[in-house]
RNA sequence: GAGCUCGUAGCUCAGUUGGUUAGAGCGCCAGGUUGUGGCCCUGGAGGCCGUGGGUUCAAAUCCCAUCGGGCUCCCCA
């Protein structure tokens, strides 16, 4: 086939009819969980300032050190948003949504940007759902976080997941930890890979989620991060486990789970499916207690979550769930002849305004081909006008699965058709 | 950034050791019924075989390059 003119950029999808219902579908469900929960969704720019994401993201990050679609437009440095939680957190600070009072509990849905080599469950404009809660420090609202995410896979039906969780530490934690890997790792490190070399010194916590086989026999050995949290860190990720325990969310430890944006501190989780190929994860997220500060707002602690709809969308597949329906048309109307296609224009309205869906040939098609058009697109009925009805005032109901016709005034199909 | 793999009709794919005007199924359009869909039958439209170059009397087929897609590593959703 010829390479057409025009073509989308790479990892960049359309999302065709026969695809769409099925994101209005989990969307759907997506807001439905959301408001049991209590969360009000919040909408923010695709578009944000480089410097927010770097700082809240993390300088070292993969996706800010080689992943940003970013470019500069006189003074102002933009960033298409490569996740979602930094710009909540800067709406959250610039809007001091704080002042509403009580915790903030917010979602999203939208567009998110990475200039990655596209995959399997992998795209460069891929779609996350998320939440946050905003200043609450307890590990009930750890919980809840992850109650929700599960509460929207449960109503989907993708069921056989696993979730795994870990506590990564608040800053006094980490430093001992870290301390403790480095001199774990220290007579050892030429033989570590060389990804895994650089990140000694910056982010030693990091090599243990390294895939690389000559790491391996070194990672299981490690020391791991539960060992080193203090009193108050391991009091909160064993009221988290002892919570999620008393909902009957079932969850494996995972004291080698890191994340890989840095703002994560204390519960980190993450959802993983088997139905995924290579890239396993549905969705996963955490604590992010300081990334307020970071970006300039008061010290608020919050929790949160995101999750790949693409990733979602594959599972289903894998799964064979039907995420929906076939579209229905109610009524198509068959006309013939000009004046046929008169009465039909001017009709139209008045079923629609009824809350009918209802549509008509355009191009003069053939009854024949109405016909086949009105069974392509699954109408219910197709009412016939032509001259006979025109001058008897009494047009053709047709109920298409039927079979069955009968001659009625346009008012008593319209009678009719409420009914139904 | 690297590796593997694939590019033939709108879609899914055949195309035998290089050999006349490149095929099928589905889909699309039309006819079979001058006013009746789904099933069936008939016909039609639609391809410079991703692109460029080379070998050859002859290339979808062999060689080189290039572009594009898919999967994978890394990392993440």
């Amino acid at each position: 086939m010829a390479q057409p003119t025009f073509t989308t950029h790479l990892g960049m999808v359309d999302i065709l009819p026969g695809e769409v219902e099925k994101w209005q579908t989990i969307e759907r469900i997506i807001r439905e969980e959301a408001k049991k929960f209590n969360f009000d969704e919040i909408r923010t720019p695709i578009m944000e300032q480089t410097e927010l994401i770097a700082r809240g993201v993390g300088q070292l990050t993969d996706i800010v050190s080689k992943e940003m679609f970013a470019f500069e437009r006189g003074e102002d440095h933009y960033v298409l948003r490569p996740e979602c939680t930094a710009p909540v957190a800067r709406a959250f600070v610039e809007h001091h949504l704080e002042q509403r009072g009580g915790t903030q509990n917010l979602y999203y849905i939208g567009p998110m940007f990475r200039a990655e080599r596209p995959q399997k469950g992998r795209q460069r404009q891929f779609h996350q759902f998320g939440a946050e809660i905003m200043g609450a420090d307890d590990p009930a609202a750890d919980v809840d976080i992850i109650a929700f995410m599960m509460a929207i896979y449960n109503r989907i039906g993708i069921t056989n997941t696993t979730l795994k969780v870990n506590s990564v530490g608040d800053p006094e934690s980490r430093k001992a930890y870290k301390k403790a890997l480095q001199d774990y790792f220290r007579p050892n490190l030429s033989k570590l890979s060389e990804i895994s070399q650089k990140r000694f010194e910056t982010n030693p916590l990091r090599i243990l989620d390294s895939k690389e086989d000559e790491d391996q026999p070194f990672i299981e050995d490690a020391p791991i991060i539960t060992d080193f949290l203090n009193d108050e860190t391991a009091e909160h990720y064993a009221k988290v486990k002892e919570l999620l325990n008393n909902l009957e969310i079932s969850f494996e430890e995972d004291p080698h789970l890191v994340r890989g944006l840095d703002y994560y501190t204390r519960t980190a989780f993450e959802l993983i499916s088997p139905d995924l190929g290579a890239q396993d994860a549905l969705g996963g997220g955490g604590r992010y207690d300081l990334l307020v500060e970071e970006i300039g707002g008061q010290h608020t602690p919050a929790v949160g979550f995101a999750a790949g709809i693409e990733r979602l969308l594959i599972a289903c597949e894998e799964l064979g769930i039907e995420l929906a329906e076939e579209q229905k048309l109610d009524i198509y109307i068959v006309t013939l002849g000009e004046k046929a296609r008169k009465w039909a224009l001017s009709h139209l309205p008045k079923l629609r305004n009824a809350g009918l869906s209802a549509s008509i040939d355009y191009i003069g098609r053939s009854m024949k081909a109405q016909m086949k058009d009105a069974n392509r697109e699954n109408a219910r009925y197709t009412i016939i006008v032509g001259e006979n009805e025109l001058n008897e005032g009494k047009f053709t109901l047709r109920d298409m699965k039927a079979s069955e016709e009968e001659s009625l005034t346009f008012e008593e199909i319209l009678d009719q058709l409420a009914t139904d």
